[in-house]
DNA sequence: CCGCAAGATGTGGTCGGTCATGTCTCAAGC
DNA sequence: GCTTGAGACATGACCGACCACATCTTGCGG
């Protein structure tokens, strides 16, 4: 009653009986060892195939203590940013033969964290990619039962936690120092919402771009990433006097700037450029096509994994750091300052 | 050497042996069994939580033959439909206590289909969900052993296996009445590439809502859901003779048309009305705002894993297909056809 | 032709839970 | 007062693999 009636699968027993053999036997079949005679590697395989008979990993994973699967924690899936670097994630986990098992989360506080990793380690996993780039998250990894194989993307508290991240100062940097290329006296910047990681990077960057060119630097206005906080950013800064150049720090606010600019009949990038971050598959049709820093988040989800997996067979490592360098897309969202602006 | 050299963790015999009680009475207070003396639970919670014990996922799946995983296959999970509908999946079995283990399939054949089902199936998931929208991946369910509960999202050519989708003609239909009733003659259809469901659906939809109201039905332009393609397809559609509306098969293609028809300057929704699919949240901030059909892909989500968890515990049932109605958004990329237009 | 090592295979224990069943206690029913 | 039965707990088998070790073959040198 209830319980789903497809009859028993067959198990090892079944294949050593069929290939008149020991379990044993067809054990090391399964897992090619070389002590074993041809002809009865022959016999057990054809066994085998006649039972259609598949290993039961949930026992082989009791035994081995290996569920070879990992486990990745991650903010908002829906997200272009987040979506990608699990992408690359399972890629590369599955070519190695791993499962994934993911885990989303609605809020970004420690608790949740906590829960996701206690959630995950109760199922088993061989080892965990936090991918939740906020201050919160990051702390919360001090509840990750130290010697747990673990990776963090952009940043963790942890000295003992590999981290593999995107350099958001660079990018920002190369966005800032872009602007101020083409003429402009100084660069705006809307910025994500605080407590996130990459927020303060991006700040960090277009901060210091701004200073080591000796120029002002104004504040900052804050967003969401959403494109509605980047609309009422653009409001306000088409409102500023002196306004020529605008950084967002993400492609979807830099779309709501674009937007207000467009209804403020602000023209971009005649009177002021805009530069976004992130390179979203949208951007380049934006209006007009966004010029943004591009994030390779395939290759953060690959070099995850790698690392996951070497501390997997090789222990846990020297502490590793790896920073992937962000790209530069020039489109038309930008140009020199107009010589007649006010 | 290389094993991970974490110290033994707490088993059930260990909390026995703490709470002076039999390994059974530990799996009762565990399983809450009604039959316990309330003190003797209390000694056990508290050996329990003294020793940090927490149970072995892995041998209870063992025994119990149940994982409480879900098995998720899909593909391109950077696509914002996709990500969404994953994300209702992994929200609703996580708060029904069930795992999710995803496999994001690269190519759409039903080779790969069914080498993720057997990757699933080995790892032991209790049921799977598919969301494969492409004629391949829906035959490639053929394989799926009869009895495996599993639920398909779109479609299926399986009897014995539960629907949930969206409906796409009738959202197609929405779209193409909207432009006729504000008076356009008739309208164009930028649609998603061949061999798609959702392609198929919306231009049944829209096909059929021309034909109903007598009017010409064009030759669809074909594109592949990218920005790129609805670009191209803007270009060939501002060279025509004759285009007031068009109807895009979903929003990325929509920007793209937008931007194209933005670059041979034509006004939009002046001389050209486009309509989108979709609702992505980029869309409210195109120039102009689009107007589009809105997929509730939480909706989606939500309903296939309470379709999946009756299966598990009620057994088959009836086939089910469930649809899920689209909703439409009014923006400002739609108006009435310039009086003057030629 | 024997001995011995390497190769091929079998036996039983183990992982950490759950399930079926057994034993014991104690109060209700006749 | 003894049966009856249910509650409270313990015991041992079992899920299906892997692993250590025992045992039986085989091949080859002496």
């Amino acid at each position: 009653m209830g319980a789903i009636p497809r009859r028993r699968l067959p198990v090892m027993a079944d294949v050593a009986r069929e290939a008149g053999v020991s379990h044993q036997t067809v054990s090391r079949v399964l897992n090619d060892h070389p002590n074993v005679r041809a002809d009865t590697r022959a016999r057990v395989e054809a066994a085998i195939t006649r039972l259609g008979y598949r290993r039961n990993l949930t026992a082989r994973a009791l035994v081995t203590r290996r569920s070879r699967t990992l486990g990745v924690i991650s903010f908002d899936t829906t997200l272009y940013g987040p979506a990608s670097t699990i992408y690359g994630i399972e890629q590369a986990a599955r070519t190695a033969g791993y499962f994934v098992s993911i885990v989303s989360l609605k809020s970004i506080d420690a608790d949740s964290v906590r829960d996701a990793i206690a959630y995950l380690t109760d199922q088993g996993v061989d080892g965990i990619v936090v991918v939740a780039p906020q201050h919160s998250a990051s702390q919360a990894l001090e509840s990750l039962p130290i010697g747990t194989p673990a990776v963090a993307v952009e940043a963790t508290h942890r000295a003992d936690i590999p981290v593999v991240r995107i350099d958001q100062a660079e990018g920002a940097g190369m966005a800032t120092r872009h602007l101020l290329d083409l003429g402009h006296e100084t660069v705006w910047h809307v910025s994500g919402p605080a407590g996130w990681l990459e927020t303060e990077g991006r700040l960090r960057g277009w901060r210091e771009a701004l200073e080591e060119a000796g120029r002002p630097v104004p504040e900052p206005l804050t967003g969401d990433w959403s494109p509605r906080a980047g609309y009422e950013a653009g409001r306000r800064l088409a409102a500023t006097a002196g306004v020529t150049a605008v950084f967002a720090a993400n492609d979807q606010m830099a779309l709501g700037v674009l937007r207000a600019l467009s209804e403020e009949g602000v023209k971009v990038p005649g009177r002021i450029s805009v530069v976004g971050f992130d390179d979203i598959p949208e951007s380049a049709f934006f209006s007009p096509p966004l010029t943004t820093v591009r994030q390779d988040f395939d290759v953060v989800g690959r070099h995850c994994i790698e690392m996951l997996l070497r501390q997997l067979d090789a222990g846990p490592g020297p502490y590793e750091r790896l920073v992937v360098p962000p790209g530069f897309v020039v489109r038309s969202s930008t140009a020199p300052p107009a010589a007649a602006a006010g």
